[in-house]
DNA sequence: GAGAACAAACCGTCTGGTCGGTACAGAAAG
DNA sequence: CTTTCTGTACCGACCAGACGGTTTGTTCTC
C-alpha cells in the first residue's frame, strides 16, 4: 500500500460520502463515485473490487473516526455521556481537530446505508451494540438513553432538514443535554 | 374507483411497506412488490403508473394515517406533546385501533424513502415543517424538542435493532417522556 | 358487450463488474 | 549508462443482468 494508493482511496471514500450526503444513496453509482473522485471506473475497482467493498470501507472509516474522536473527548476530561453529547457538536468546540472530526452528518451516511439494505445493519450490529451497552450502566440509564436517542433524532432532523430547530434553540437544546450528561457522569441521580 | 380496485391498491401499498421494513429500499422493486402483493406487474402499474407514484402513495397514506391517529389522541384528552409521545406507543395503548395505527416502524419507511433520494424530502418538507412548528410554541420548547428528537431516535434504533433498550427500560423511558410531556402541556416550566 | 382490472411477454436503459491494455517507477541485467 | 523486466496504479470499452415502463391480450364485473 503505497502513499499514492492511499491518497486515491481516501479520495474515493470522500467522494462516495459526499454523494450520499448531498444526493442520497440512490445516486451512489460506481461511475458517479469515480467521476467525483477524478478517477476512472477501472481505477475505482482496482482499489475496491466491488461496490460492497466500497460501502464496507466507508462504514469502517466512519467507525474508526468516530471511536477516535470519542476517546479523545474522554481524554479531555469529559465523562462517557458528556463525551457522547459533544460528539455531535464537535465542529464548534474543536475546529482544529477537524481532520479526525466525524460530524453528525457523516453518521447519517451510516444510517442511510442501513436503510438501503437491512443486511448491512447486521454486519455492524455487534459493534454498535457493545458501544451502546455502556449507556445502560450509568447512574441514570433512562435519562442516558433519552439523551442518546435525542441526539440521534436531532441529527436525523438536521440532515433531512425537516422540522429543524432554529440555531438559538438548538444551542439551548445541546446545553441542556450537556448539563444532564454531566449530572449523570458525576453520579447525581437527578 | 371500485371496491375491488381499492383493495388491490391497499394490498400493493401494504406489500411495498413490508418490503421496505423488512429488507430495505434496495429490494423495493416493482416486480417484488407485485409478487408480494399477489398481483402481476401489469396490475401494479395499472393502479400506480410509475414507481414514483407508488412511493408517493405510500408516504401520503402514512401521512394521513398518522394525522388521523394524532388527532384522535388529542380528542381523547391528551395535550399536543403528550399525544405525540403516545403516537409512538400506540400499539400497547389502543390495540383495538390498530386499523388506523401507524407505528414507529412505518415512520421509518418514510425516512427511508428520504434517505434514498434527497429530492423526495423536498416534497413533504413543508407539511412536516408546519407540523413540527407547533412544538416550538409550547411552554418549554427546549424540552419539547428533546422529547420529539428522543422519540425519533428511539424508533430509529428500534427499527435497525441497533443498541436497543430492553423492554423494561423502554417502558421507563416512555413513562418519563410522558410525564414531561404532561408537564409541558399543562404549562409547568419544570 | 363494454369497460374496468389484471396478466405476461417484451424493450431500453442503467449499472455493477470484467478485461485487455497503458503509464510509470524502480530493480535487474548487460 | 542503457536496456530489459516487473509490479503497481490506472484507464475505458464492453458485457450481462436487473429494473422501470410499454404493449398487447385476457378475464372479470356490471
Amino acid at each position: 500500500m503505497t502513499n499514492r494508493s492511499l491518497i486515491t482511496k481516501q479520495k474515493l471514500l470522500d467522494a462516495a460520502t459526499d454523494i450520499i450526503m448531498e444526493h442520497g444513496v440512490h445516486h451512489l453509482t460506481l461511475d458517479e463515485v469515480a467521476k467525483t473522485a477524478g478517477v476512472s471506473k477501472g481505477g475505482l475497482l482496482y482499489h475496491y473490487p466491488s461496490k460492497e467493498a466500497l460501502l464496507t470501507a466507508i462504514v469502517e472509516r466512519l467507525q474508526t473516526e468516530q471511536n477516535d474522536l470519542y476517546e479523545s473527548l474522554q481524554a479531555d476530561g469529559n465523562g462517557p455521556v458528556e463525551a457522547f453529547v459533544r460528539l455531535f457538536d464537535e465542529t464548534k468546540l474543536h475546529p482544529e481537530r477537524s481532520a479526525i472530526h466525524i460530524d453528525a452528518e457523516k453518521m447519517i451516511a451510516f444510517l442511510t446505508l442501513f436503510a438501503v439494505d437491512q443486511e448491512y445493519a447486521e454486519r455492524w450490529k455487534h459493534d454498535l451494540d457493545t458501544f451502546f451497552a455502556q449507556f445502560q450502566q450509568t447512574s441514570d440509564p433512562v435519562e442516558t438513553m433519552i439523551i442518546r436517542y435525542a441526539l440521534e433524532g436531532m441529527m436525523l432532523s438536521e440532515h433531512f432538514n425537516v422540522g429543524v430547530a432554529p440555531p438559538a434553540l438548538k444551542q439551548d437544546i445541546i446545553a441542556r443535554l450537556i448539563e444532564r450528561a454531566q449530572n449523570i457522569d458525576s453520579g447525581k441521580t437527578d
